[in-house]
RNA sequence: GUGGCUGUAGCUCAGGUGGUUAGAGCGUCGGGUUGUGAUCCCGAAGGCCGGGGGUUCGAGUCCCCUCAGUCACCCCA
């Protein structure tokens, strides 16, 4: 079997295995946090969470595009004990429109999700081989209202949550007759390059769209003076992309039109955009983006459904917020810590009551030192300290220390929960 | 998948040209103070020096392979 030469290999299996990481806490707080605000402010939106399978049949993340390195080469696919073919999710958005199709909810079908995808490249800094997107989904609305408005969600977002370093580009893919026509123009121009473009000349003929978004240094020249998509959009392709412009613009939103924006999936249509940080590495400095594609609910043999959708990297989340300064974990994870001096399971019918009363609060186990119960009452963070020892309790009370000033108080048993509720009143997630 | 760099305690890192029992700070645990933390002092635990092979009397140190991380590509969130 296979786990006897992973460790002949010299792999250690007791290890995470490659490109995929424990998040513990604190550095998980800062999930939660993205994940309430981003839940949060979808369902204000109108969307509804969506929750399909980690893995589909692999057909339906095939109609992700076979000419694309997602499919053709980071698939992550296997035959189950039916003899299934079957992949990880690699993406968000198949899955969704394969739960469309399937169900065929009444349009608009707005929905989102935060979910792990998994891709097999190797792994860098904000690349993984299981990582997490939140994302968005509008089915059965061909309206360039919602083009903004899916925007406007995740970048309010960003801004939300203290990402000042991003900034949106957007270009429009047109409609099938564009595509058609720029695809030609395209074509001829790569083949008039072909000794520049060397082995890039094979992709360029699978799919010319493709090389626009090369990185390498060599072509720049090149690529500036390629022809222009936006050159070619029909006027009904036009004119939506227009009104997709001004509906920004209404909502005080900046953008770039950047007309060599491509991105990575074939099943793109009509509007596409990015949001870019600096603060990440250049090749992958896209933290979230998305866009139009009109024809994949029928490839997946649905009737024909105009759609929109986006994800956004949740590693790549964090990279750009660590940079910009914001999602900082919380430091105190406790409101009151008790200390026990008096060794009876009054300790655990007070926590249960302060718990009960909405106070986030712990205690040390195992019988130690008043000493040591104090030290790991500073070190939590809480606010207040609750003591019960012999002498106070003797008159029905128990000792509650102001950690930040050390200023003791004595406090009736019988009212502790509910006074220090109301004195540690906190927005908790 | 291709190439470069890195890999020593839980964390951050020291360990000239190979040489006895591998160190520090922080953290953890215990004690000084068995009714009191954030300062101070003392002590302890904790290391297949990423893994395997080789050179050598002797390897954390040199060579090869490998695993993992990281950076640049391909590409992508």
């Amino acid at each position: 079997m296979a786990t006897d030469s992973d460790a002949a290999l010299g792999r250690d299996v007791f290890r995470a295995p490659k490109g995929t990481r424990d998040v513990l806490a604190p550095e998980s707080d800062r999930w939660i946090e993205i994940i309430t605000r981003f839940g949060a402010r979808a369902r204000r939106y109108g969307y509804g969470l969506v929750i399909t399978p980690v893995f589909e049949h692999y057909e339906v993340f095939a109609r992700i595009g076979e000419s694309t390195d997602v499919v053709s080469k980071e698939m992550y696919d296997f035959l189950d004990k039916g003899d299934r073919r079957i992949a990880l999710r690699p993406e968000g958005t198949a899955g969704a429109v394969r739960a469309y199709v399937e169900h065929r909810p009444t349009p608009p079908w707005k929905v989102f999700y935060v979910a792990p995808n998994f891709r097999y490249e190797r792994p860098q800094a904000g690349r993984y081989r299981q990582h997490y997107q939140i994302g968005a989904e509008v089915m059965g609305v061909d309206d360039p209202a919602v083009d903004v408005e899916m925007i406007d969600l995740l970048g309010g977002f960003y801004r939300e949550i203290g990402l000042n370093s991003v900034r949106l580009v957007i270009n429009s893919m047109g409609d099938a007759e564009t595509r058609r026509r720029y695809r030609e123009v395209l074509l001829e121009y790569w083949r008039a390059h072909s000794t520049l473009l060397g082995d890039t000349m094979e992709r360029a003929e699978q799919n010319p769209l493709r090389v626009l978004d090369s990185k390498k240094p060599e072509f720049k020249e090149m690529l500036q003076h390629a022809p222009q998509i936006t050159e070619y959009l029909t006027d009904s392709a036009g004119n939506h992309f227009e009104q997709v412009q001004a509906g920004l613009r209404s909502i005080g939103n900046h953008f770039e039109v950047e007309p060599r924006l491509v991105r990575g999936l074939d099943y793109y249509t009509s509007t596409l955009f990015e949001f870019r940080s600096d603060s990440l590495a250049a090749g992958q400095d896209t933290v979230g983006g998305g866009g139009r594609y009109d024809k994949l609910a029928q490839e997946m043999g649905g009737p024909a459904t105009p759609a929109i959708g986006f994800g956004c990297g949740v590693e790549r989340l964090l990279i750009v917020a660590d940079a910009d300064g914001a999602l900082a974990p919380s430091p105190a994870r406790v409101d009151a810590y008790v200390v026990d001096a008096v060794g009876t399971a009054d300790v655990v019918v007070l926590l249960h009551e302060l718990r009960e009363a909405g106070v986030a609060s712990d205690r040390a186990y195992g019988g130690r030192s008043l000493k040591k119960q104090w030290a790991a009452a500073d070190k939590s963070g809480a606010r207040y300290g609750v003591m019960l020892a012999p002498r106070e309790m003797e008159t029905g009370h128990v000792v509650v220390k102001d950690l930040t000033n050390g200023q003791q108080i004595e406090i009736r048993r019988d009212e502790v929960a509910a006074w220090i509720a109301v004195n540690t009143q906190r927005r908790d997630f």
